[in-house]
DNA sequence: TATTGTTATACTCTATAACTATA
DNA sequence: TATAGTTATAGAGTATAACAATA
């Protein structure tokens, strides 16, 4: 994601069919929030891949990079150059894992931790913003149901 | 989007605070639907992008593609590729537009609504098996709830 | 001056294949 | 054989800037 406007849809004009489509109407919320969520955190070197690996390492220190991927739907090689980011940045430790050499163990150093919560408040106010139109119960509709979808992509 | 695995969620892995953050599962089930759409679709030359320029020039016959770009949230320069591409195909014509000499005006060729409806029944069979799992009134306040997010993007 | 369509360019995200070192 | 991490590569998607023709 990156810089621009968040991409006003033109009222006046007919989706057709493309408005009954779920599968639309996600791409389109997603990448509001998104655009919205990239401007917010500029200048940061944050993005939304990076926060969710200090998330998962953060929750599950000790975790090897794979398995990081596959909670987030990333592939090994495309890892690669996250983690990079945020070792060298010095926010995530990379240790060889005791138990499999060829595995790196991932946890957040004190300087990850701290930027992580400073990034988490911002993205909570972020959501608190752009969310402001919806219900507690709503958004927890909404996360059950977007659940729900998510997990149709196990099954393979 | 392509053509690899959707992405299996690692279960026993926690998310940690992403897990309650809408944006990451607005993301994610719009990753898992795109990517099963687009496995569908494969080789078809049919994308989510150019079937929803499809949508909204079949709806609004003569309009022209500046209009379709800004009603997807789609710049200016990046319609062209997109827009060449449905018209060598045969599926869209382009007509000089008599009130504006300097726009095109856009409307579907009988291949092009062929094609359309075709695309557009396998579409509503995916989405059907994909949300299986959501009730008529799930749907509904799904999309309701994501035309209010996306509303958010017009607000600048 | 502003807008339509265009070209050129660049950066991100993601997919594939092949390698190495371990298991 | 299979897996963890890596490298290299390619294709989408999308952002910016600048230009010609027209408004």
């Amino acid at each position: 994601m990156a810089t621009q406007a968040p991409a006003a849809p033109e009222i006046a004009t007919s989706l057709g069919v493309l408005d009954e489509l779920i599968g639309y109407h996600l791409r389109r919320a997603s990448a509001v929030l998104a655009t919205d969520f990239a401007r917010m955190l500029e200048g940061t070197d944050m993005r939304q891949v990076l926060f969710g690996i200090l998330s998962i390492v953060r929750e599950n220190p000790g975790i090897n990079q794979g398995a990081v991927g596959r909670t987030l739907g990333i592939q090994r090689a495309n890892m690669v150059g996250p983690v990079n980011d945020l070792a060298e940045r010095g926010l995530i430790e990379r240790k060889a894992d005791k138990e499999d050499r060829r595995a790196f163990s991932l946890a957040l150093t004190p300087k990850g931790e701290a930027l992580f919560d400073d990034v988490l408040a911002r993205i909570r106010a972020h959501e608190e913003a752009m969310l402001a139109d919806l219900s507690t119960a709503e958004r927890a509709t909404l996360i059950d149901l977007l659940g729900r979808i998510e997990a149709r992509g196990s099954s393979v």
